[in-house]
Parts: structure tokens; C-alpha cells; sequence
RNA sequence: GCUCCGGUAGCUCAGCGUGGCAGAGCGCGGGGCUGUGGACCCCGAGGUCCCGGGUUCAAGUCCCGGCCGGAGCCCCA
């Protein structure tokens, strides 16, 4: 049998230098979210297809990967993290003291055509705020994802934000019903506003049109939305919850020192979202890198009692690729010095008690053996291959238990005792 | 699931129109050079030309199907 060598369609094999910078994004998020109280979740990469089912109707398996398994279960690849944190909360955590802060990482997949930032097996990091409905957990969250941009480095990003219970509110007051509110804003996420708005005058007549100029809403400030719902007209009972919590988490963003601006025609899917709503934009590329929201009755849908939650996730493939294009990425990855140990001599405890000396100090020691090749094509190796030092144990070192170490950048090489031996970078 | 473009050495690609010995640069290995640098010179290894089928005396080249990638639909939790 031939066995294939590329990868399965929308894979990839992740390889160094790549793999090291989704290893820094990992590790990153990690500090970063563990510095803010949230603690690792680690869920399994399968779950059982109902799950998604009752979040998203059956027409989501058409995007997923589902099968059945052995015993005749409906299994499938987890598509993404939120909906698998919160059942596992519903199984084990329901009696810990809220809020319940978890973060994560791992691969999710989604059965769909690949190009450039779209794969069928790609990373997400993310964090879950389970069980503080005000606004300060929405907020909270959005300092967490500054903070790890920070720390990664990427600047020019931008929220783009909305709350899905406004318009929601509007529908319901309308008595539009829950599945026909999901399809009118699916229309609106595809931008066939035209179609959503005739869907609407069914059941709400003349009065669409408030939903139609409130779709057209843009604010880059929040006098500006303010200004904007107050000549919208509309209802009391949306001004004094989703609109006030969205204008407080705007004023939030721009006193964290973020860019951010609302947008009443982002919808994000067929989601669960019950209130903020938020994708992270950068420019030049029209995938969102990121994205999350509210979502206070997931638990439910899930079987279980409703619980308040909030919660995002960050594309890591996305994240790369505006690093990349920031001309950041290479920084992200720092390499830590490495030494080239060429042994001319067969004695296994002399070199490994050089390497191990420095080892201990965080340098990537590298042994060679020199049978047949001779030193000059090794030094000469190092230097291509971007090693930072040379060490070299030959029979003149061995007797005198010393070893030489040649600083490749500078030129200089100094020969001292092997016991005596810390970070090379020291003799340069 | 649909449309278009592509796939030739480890990498970047030429060759394909008009069928006729499998190529270049870089990289890799050996030597020039017995324990010290990236240059230079010489030599070498490395290929089922993505896979399968068809047409033909002859296919990397033309035709059909598939696989993988890219761009765009659908979708994007």
C-alpha cells in the first residue's frame, strides 16, 4: 500500500520555525489568562454530537466533522470550545464558588473549504467567565485579550462590538418568533438586510423600519451612540439594558486605552449569544482573528440551569498570520543561545559533563562527533546553521580537563576549565 | 458541495503553446584544506515530473477522473 505524504485536506503539518510561534501564542495566553485567575481546562478533542445539535439545529453537522462510533454513538471533532467548557461545567462544576473562570487551548475542527486562515484542523486559545451577569466580566475579558496582544506584540487590532439583545428585544416585542429571529439575523450577517427587513414587516408592519435604521447604526464613540439610539426612539425597556450595558462596555473599551466601535449589523452566526457581542478585526485581512460574547441561557439549551456566562475565543493560525503581517512574528519566537559541542575525542563522561554544565545554564547544547569530518567543516556548519558558540573537546582539552569555546559572532575563543564553564556568552 | 488557477529535486521555479534523452539557482554531501568560519573551485547525491486512466511509435507536455494547495462562492459557532 502507498500511503499518502500530504496531509489530509485542510491540515498541516506544523513544523519549526511555524510550530514555535503557536508553542510562544500557547504559553503566552497561558501567563496571561492564569494572571488574571483563569485556570486550565483541558476537554476531550470528541464529544457527542448532541451537544451541537441542541446549540445550532442538525444543519450544523454539515459543517462539522460527525461520525458514528463503534458502539453506533454520534461523535464528532469538537468545532469549538465554548460549548464543550460548559457542558464540562455543568458535569463537575455547577457547586464551585462563581464566578468560574476557565481558559484553554488545543485544535478544533470544522469540515469546510480551505484557503489562507481557514483550515479544517486549526487552534484556538480562549477563556470562559461562567457566572457574573454584569458588565465588569464582559470588560474583564477584554483587558485580557489587550494584555496578550500585548504581550505578543500585535498593535493594530481593532473590536468591532454590538449587543444581540437589542435587536433581539425589538423581534420579540414584535412577536417575532425565536427561529425566524435567528434567520432574519443570519440575513443580516450575510448582508441581505433588504430580505430580513421584508421577513420583519410581516410581523411587525411599518415599525421595521426602527430595525432598519438601527442596522444602520454605526458609532465610533459613545456620545455618538447615544445620539443615535436617542433619535432612533427606542423602547425604554432596550435604553436601560442592552443598550445601557453596551454603552457602558463601550466607554470600558476606550478607557482601556482600546479601538473599538459598534456596529448593530455584526450578528456572528447562528450563536447562542444573548447580549455583547464582539469580533477582533485587523486590517488588511477581512477573516475576524477572534471573537466572543454573552451567552446566558447556553446552559440550558444544554439541559442544565442557566447560569450567566461570558466568553471569547482567538484564532491562532489568524493571530500568526497578523503578526506576520505587523512584520512582528519572527520576534516572538527568541531563540535561546546554541552551542555546537564538537567532541574529538570518545569519551562519553568528559562530554557530557561539558554539556551538562552548560546545559544547567539554559544553552542548547548540540554534541558532535568528528570522525571522519574534519573541524573546519563543522565550525563552518555552525556558522551557516546560525549557532551562537562553538565548543570543542579535543585531546589536548581532555588532558588538561579544559574545554575551548569560540564565540562565532565575535571571533573570539578562550580555553578554560570545564568545571569552571557557565554561559559561553560570558568569554565573548 | 460549487467555480477558476496551480502541483516538476529539500526550497524557489524554468520546460508544457507546437509531444521527441529530466533542467537551473539555492540548499545538502564529498574533496581542494591532518584542530577552527560563511568566500571560491572541483565532484557528487537527490526525481514514480501529485496519483490513476486514456490518446500516441512516443506524454512532464494533450484528454478524462481523483488527490493536495491557492483565489472566490456557500459557510464562518
Amino acid at each position: 500500500m502507498r500511503v499518502p505524504l500530504e496531509p489530509a485536506r485542510g491540515t498541516r503539518d506544523i513544523l519549526p520555525p511555524l510550530s514555535e510561534y503557536y508553542q510562544q501564542i500557547t504559553t503566552k495566553f497561558s501567563e496571561v489568562a492564569e494572571l488574571y485567575g483563569y485556570r486550565l481546562a483541558i476537554i476531550p478533542t470528541i464529544e457527542h454530537f448532541e451537544i451541537y445539535e441542541a446549540k445550532s439545529g442538525p444543519g450544523i453537522s454539515k459543517s462539522m466533522y460527525v461520525f458514528q462510533d463503534k458502539a453506533g454513538r454520534t461523535i464528532c471533532l469538537r468545532p469549538e470550545f465554548t460549548a464543550s467548557l460548559v457542558r464540562a461545567y455543568l458535569k463537575h462544576l455547577t457547586a464551585w464558588p462563581k464566578p468560574v473562570k476557565l481558559y484553554y487551548y488545543g485544535q478544533v475542527f470544522r469540515y469546510e473549504e480551505p484557503q489562507l486562515g481557514r483550515y479544517r484542523e486549526f487552534y484556538q486559545v480562549g477563556a470562559e467567565y461562567i457566572g457574573e451577569p454584569r458588565a465588569f466580566a464582559d470588560i474583564e475579558l477584554f483587558q485580557l485579550i489587550r494584555d496578550f496582544y500585548r504581550t505578543v506584540g500585535l498593535s493594530g487590532y481593532a473590536f468591532r462590538v454590538n449587543d444581540i439583545s437589542i435587536a433581539r428585544g425589538l423581534l420579540s416585542r414584535w412577536g417575532v418568533p425565536e427561529e425566524v429571529q435567528d434567520d432574519v439575523l443570519h440575513m443580516v450577517d450575510k448582508g441581505e438586510t433588504g430580505r430580513a427587513l421584508e421577513v420583519v414587516r410581516g410581523y411587525a408592519g411599518p415599525e421595521a423600519s426602527l430595525l432598519e435604521s438601527l442596522l444602520e447604526v454605526r458609532a465610533e464613540s459613545p456620545s455618538e451612540l447615544r445620539a443615535e439610539v436617542e433619535r432612533l426612539g427606542l423602547p425604554q425597556e432596550l435604553l436601560s439594558t442592552g443598550v445601557s450595558r453596551l454603552l457602558e462596555i463601550f466607554e470600558a473599551l476606550l478607557s482601556l486605552g482600546l479601538r473599538a466601535y459598534v456596529d448593530f449589523r455584526l450578528v456572528r452566526g447562528l450563536a447562542y449569544y444573548t447580549g455583547t457581542i464582539f469580533e477582533v478585526s485587523v486590517p488588511g485581512f477581512n477573516l475576524s482573528i477572534g471573537g466572543g460574547g454573552r451567552y446566558d441561557t447556553l446552559s440550558r439549551i444544554l439541559g442544565g440551569a442557566e447560569v450567566p456566562a461570558v466568553g471569547f475565543s482567538l484564532g491562532v493560525e489568524r493571530t500568526l498570520i497578523a503578526l506576520e503581517s505587523e512584520k512582528v512574528l519572527e520576534s516572538l519566537a527568541k531563540p535561546r543561545p546554541r552551542t555546537m559541542l564538537i567532541s574529538l575525542v570518545r569519551d562519553l563522561a568528559f562530554v557530557d559533563r561539558v554539556a551538562t554544565r552548560m546545559r544547567e545554564r539554559g544553552v542548547v547544547v548540540d554534541v558532535r562527533y568528528s570522525q571522519k569530518r574534519r573541524l573546519s567543516d563543522l565550525v563552518g556548519q555552525a556558522s551557516r546553521a546560525g549557532y551562537d558558540y562553538v565548543a570543542i573537546v579535543g585531546e589536548a582539552e581532555l588532558g588538561e580537563g579544559k574545554v575551548t569555546v569560540k564565540c562565532l559572532k565575535t571571533g573570539t575563543q578562550r580555553t578554560v576549565d570545564a568545571d569552571a564553564l557557565g554561559d559561553p556568552g560570558a568569554l565573548c
